[in-house]
DNA sequence: TCTTGCGATGGCAACGTTTTCATCCTAGCG
DNA sequence: CGCTAGGATGAAAACGTTGCCATCGCAAGA
């Protein structure tokens, strides 16, 4: 049970005593915070690098009105591409911008969330970029103190706050529109979890833009709740399988995209797909396919221009939301079922 | 320009007020640490959930011998399905352990690697998980002191570390002599980076393969150094339309797996496919797949035990290198080319 | 009754920084 | 030559927490 003890990790003071100069000095040559003598700038520095020195985060972040110069993150679950591309642009950006992020799994749980969301407080992010999870009954959300916030992708309920998310109503109605226009009149409907953003806002598209049309979406053509592609696929099974089958099916996620087209692959159905996410194997599915196009670069130079507003107090405006827009994505089948 | 102060955050010192006690005893009551009466530990509780506090981590991380419950994971890229199972899978174990993971990208970079990994260690982590970048051209790797690191997937160049990967050799080893067994004799290799781990473990087997065979590789069957996916479909579409093309190709990640396949749904070719690693969209390829199945829940829990070892001292031997045996799926396409 | 021992609690130093304030030195000016 | 202004540097007080040590009170044993 022998403690684990490197070498300790030399301190400012160490620094200082090798250089020849006070402590006050080196902080001063480290942060930039106050003119140095050349000379004693470079002795410094020479001692800096010989030590290997990095300035503790730690005891830094302790004095008060000190940036740690670090964002977080907090994701509400690691599927999807999607999620990759959103830390990859988050954190290029943040690079960009002197300052490192760091990323936490609240695995879709409101305890977790608001837990993780302490944790990083304490250890004295700047700001804080949340993925919002669902559950806060109590409004505890807007109680929140500390680091400014920011919320992406989807809409945290019952709260003021900012928020910076795609227009995903206004995507799924277009895309319903397109088919409708294109003559489907018996469109299926597959989709997660409906209570709550965004598959809140897409369902209620599906549902407005048939309405509008004066078509009533039949129930058996529209199967929600899934989470994994597996029963996604059994229900699309079902309604290929029935005698009035769909001439289009409409889905949310990439996960449950896979899933529809798993299942129409098996079948060899000839139908037409719209899914609200993109999926990077899209050029192999069987049958036509419109996605829909979101441009995460500009979510996430929104989110962080917002933020980085917020903690420099440039705006200390009230809460705003801002729905993106988004393109379209018309992809025919490199080889068709009916060749 | 008006600092964005929020009420601040209340202090050990606020509770111990408000609970009548000393700074001490709240110290006891939120570590447990030493024993407190029930009525005052009760007092304490009251007091603290009463103002919303939490410890700051960055005061408590500054005492010495103090675990801040806090894990690192440095990933070298966000691309791929891969990424994200080891965030989720490693996320969960960190949990169960009662600990908090922070994930950070090194985009590749060594220099960035070692900043990160600094910068980890300055916010004092009990231990970290490292993706290894490549570019540790003067060892700077081995003096990196700190906190303990386990290195996954990738195996650091030139330097005795902790490492937990998978048999890469050996997987690509056995596709390669499936291959062959089946008859192949004219199999194309479509690779990434090969100067690297894991990039020239697989291309090493695949040499060392047909070698002992007999066989030599066909120079315009080889093609590497693809970093997206288009480069590789190019290739792969040269081969095809040439005048021998191969009857099997091999290609190592997922990102240019899909590469392959799109050349191959493109040219409506009937080659045999094998990829060292999986894709979720396996089932639409057109073509009889072979995919190597890694069990991320074991490289996970393998590399979770090393570290917490190396950080509780249980082991203070010299550094391990583990490489986990890897399975086999194979895929017969769902609607195939030829039907 | 006096002592001893122990359980519960408080005081205080230390952790590694930043920053204010004071001090020192030098150059410039009368 | 004397005085001052100002630039460079050092000393020391926080920041919020933990752990050692001291203190206090009370019960048990002599």
């Amino acid at each position: 049970m022998s403690r684990n003890v490197g070498p300790k990790p030399p301190t400012i003071k160490d620094v200082a005593t090798l250089a020849g100069v006070s402590m006050s000095t080196v902080s001063r040559v480290l942060n930039g915070s106050a003119a140095v003598q050349d000379e004693t700038a470079e002795r410094v520095r020479r001692a800096v690098t010989q030590l290997d020195f990095v300035l503790s985060a730690s005891a830094r972040a302790l004095r008060p009105g000190v940036r740690s110069m670090t964002w977080g993150l907090l994701v509400d679950a690691v599927e999807s591409h999607y999620f990759s591309t959103l830390i990859a642009e988050l954190d290029r950006a943040a690079q960009a911008h002197g300052s490192t992020l760091l990323v936490s799994v609240t695995q879709k749980e409101w305890a977790r969330e608001k837990h993780l969301i302490k944790e990083m407080s304490s250890r004295r992010v700047d700001g804080l970029f949340v993925v919002p999870a669902n559950g806060d009954v109590l409004g505890e959300r807007s109680r929140l103190a500390g680091a400014p916030i920011v919320y992406v992708d989807r809409i945290p309920s019952g709260v003021v706050a900012d928020v910076v998310t795609f227009d995903y109503y206004r995507a799924m109605a277009e895309l319903v529109e397109e088919l409708w226009d294109q003559g489907h009149r018996r469109m299926a409907f597959i989709g997660g979890e409906v209570d709550t953003d965004p598959g809140s806002r897409r369902y209620a598209a599906w549902n407005d833009i048939l309405r509008r049309h004066g078509s009533t979406p039949d129930p058996e053509l529209v199967s929600v709740g899934h989470l994994v592609a597996g029963t996604a696929t059994e229900a699309v099974l079902g309604m290929l399988r029935s005698d009035q089958p769909p001439t289009a099916v409409v889905t949310t996620t990439g996960l449950l995209l896979l899933g529809v087209l798993h299942a129409i692959a098996l079948e060899g159905a000839d139908v037409e797909v719209a899914c609200s996410e993109e999926i990077d194997a899209a050029f192999l599915s069987p049958v036509p396919l419109t996605v829909v196009a979101a441009d995460f670069t500009a979510l996430v130079s929104n989110a962080v221009d917002l933020l980085a507003a917020r903690i420099d107090g440039t705006n200390s405006g009230p809460p705003t939301t801002k729905l993106l827009p988004t393109g379209r994505l018309r992809l025919e089948p490199l080889r068709s079922l009916t060749s």
